[in-house]
DNA sequence: CAACACAAAGTAG
DNA sequence: CTACTTTGTGTTG
């Protein structure tokens, strides 16, 4: 992990959870994507999915961490950065994501 | 205490 | 089958 951005989380006075997600979200590998729950799991709360999207809402480095890889099961999610969803799918189109079946 | 960048199941059409 | 509603869950403000 990057240890950069994890002294960035910890100035923020981040909390343990969002930690782990936000760390979690900097490993999605360039092209891919991943949901909610995926992260969710990922972190230890496979039922705190929602608590994920809220976490990521706060995300202090919108660029830094991958933010928009995180995806919404049934389509794409929501995105709290500049230019919103449709900048969202533009950038995951751009890293040659799959986003087939996304709307 | 109320809201949320979600998900899955249930109801209605 | 598709669309809308309801219920569950964990964290944040």
């Amino acid at each position: 992990m990057d240890k950069r951005i994890m002294r960035g989380l910890e100035a923020h006075g981040l909390t343990a959870f969002q930690i782990r997600v936000l760390d979690a979200t900097t490993q999605i590998p360039k092209g891919e994507t991943r949901t909610y729950k995926q992260i969710a799991a990922m972190v230890g709360r496979p039922r705190a999915y929602r608590a994920v999207g809220t976490a990521l809402r706060l995300n202090p480095f919108p660029v830094t961490i991958p933010c928009h890889r995180v995806v919404r099961s049934d389509g794409l999610g929501n995105y709290s950065g500049d230019g919103g969803r449709r900048r969202k799918m533009e950038l995951l189109k751009m890293e040659g994501a799959d986003i087939d079946g996304l709307r």
